[in-house]
DNA sequence: GCAATTTACTTGACTAGTCATGTATTCAGG
DNA sequence: CCTGAATACATGACTAGTCAAGTAAATTGC
């Protein structure tokens, strides 16, 4: 098999090819997220949610019985709240979850995944999950976990450096570590 | 060093493990994009303009003085004609693109960067290849070289086998060879 | 050479993410 | 207590992505 230029360089029906490595790692990386997410959204879709929408339910289903404040569930997803109260009234207009206003701080509004809710994730989970293996299919298992681990230092950001990376630090911050969310 | 649970799962705050390594690759790569992309945000923000419209005029930037019609730019971004119209419209308004009925086919408008556009794409030049670069800094050369042939073998799909990897095919189906846009 | 498609957009209606504000509570001092 | 500040959201105004239609120009098939 003989060597090509790199697929991104490809895709971009590139002139100029990239100016740096960086440069050209972070258009794989935004693109390859940006066909990820529409696989997941097709698998979604069809049951009458957002992508957005299924992450929430995810982690109020993951939150049990005691559910979460407006603000808690934000915070998993990485999100201002303002996404987030909207989020919620649509999944509130399907009857996907349930929201209260809190007893303890009636600043508070705390929310649970329906019982609708929760059947609707029984119905997604088998697609999802052969989304995901779909998806990451191209990759070995010694692959997959390298990807997870290259992930997770770029997460990690510079100051966190890794075993066996002798790493030039040139740059830009990052949360030192980030918060949560369930999938996005 | 000991061994700790994954980054993913604590940003998640796991009760319940990944499912699958797919998944937790799943989550990682949307999360590490969404990081990404808020990084790049933060550097052409301060230029007036959003990271979507900065991918416009790079391309614009590429295409020279023949310019592109809106679909062949919404063909490089993967994304649909309306927001690429739409997203035309704001930056024209601000005087950074330049757009014209094509003589040879009436159907199509031809589109240019302005002036200006060059001089923002100039003034961001540096900022964004720091960026990228500071994103990019937690891996080494070869670390970076890895992740880059991952992603592409993400994209690529679970048909375009790589050539020392052994991939148990099991896959959802990607489109053989994606189409092209800048960044995003 | 003209009707039927196809192509290249544009427009409308949603969902969603972000910033700036506004509002109801709670909390911290004095 | 009671005032001022912080907290937890909600609302408004944008930008953006998507699907469904609509329009105008080009192309294709008799």
């Amino acid at each position: 098999m003989s060597r090509m230029r790199s697929a991104v360089q490809d895709e971009i029906q590139q002139r100029r090819p990239f100016s740096s490595p960086s440069e050209e790692a972070v258009v794989a990386l935004v693109r390859t997220a940006d066909l990820l997410r529409r696989a997941l959204t097709d698998v979604v879709e069809p049951q009458g949610i957002t992508l957005q929408q299924y992450n929430v339910l995810r982690i109020l289903r993951g939150a049990g019985a005691e559910g979460l404040p407006t603000l808690e569930i934000a915070g998993r997803m990485i999100e201002q709240a303002p996404g987030v109260t909207r989020l919620l009234d649509r999944l509130q207009a399907k009857s996907l979850v349930r929201r209260q206003r809190s007893a303890e701080d009636r600043r508070q509004i705390r929310c649970w995944i329906a019982p609708a809710g929760l059947e609707l994730l029984a119905r997604l989970q088998s697609a999802m999950q052969e989304g995901a293996r779909g998806f990451m299919a191209p990759l070995s298992e010694a692959d997959l976990a390298s990807f997870v681990r290259l992930l997770d230092a770029l997460r990690a950001g510079p100051s966190a450096l890794h075993s066996d990376s002798h790493v030039a630090v040139t740059g830009t911050g990052r949360a030192p570590v980030p918060q949560n969310k369930e999938m996005k």
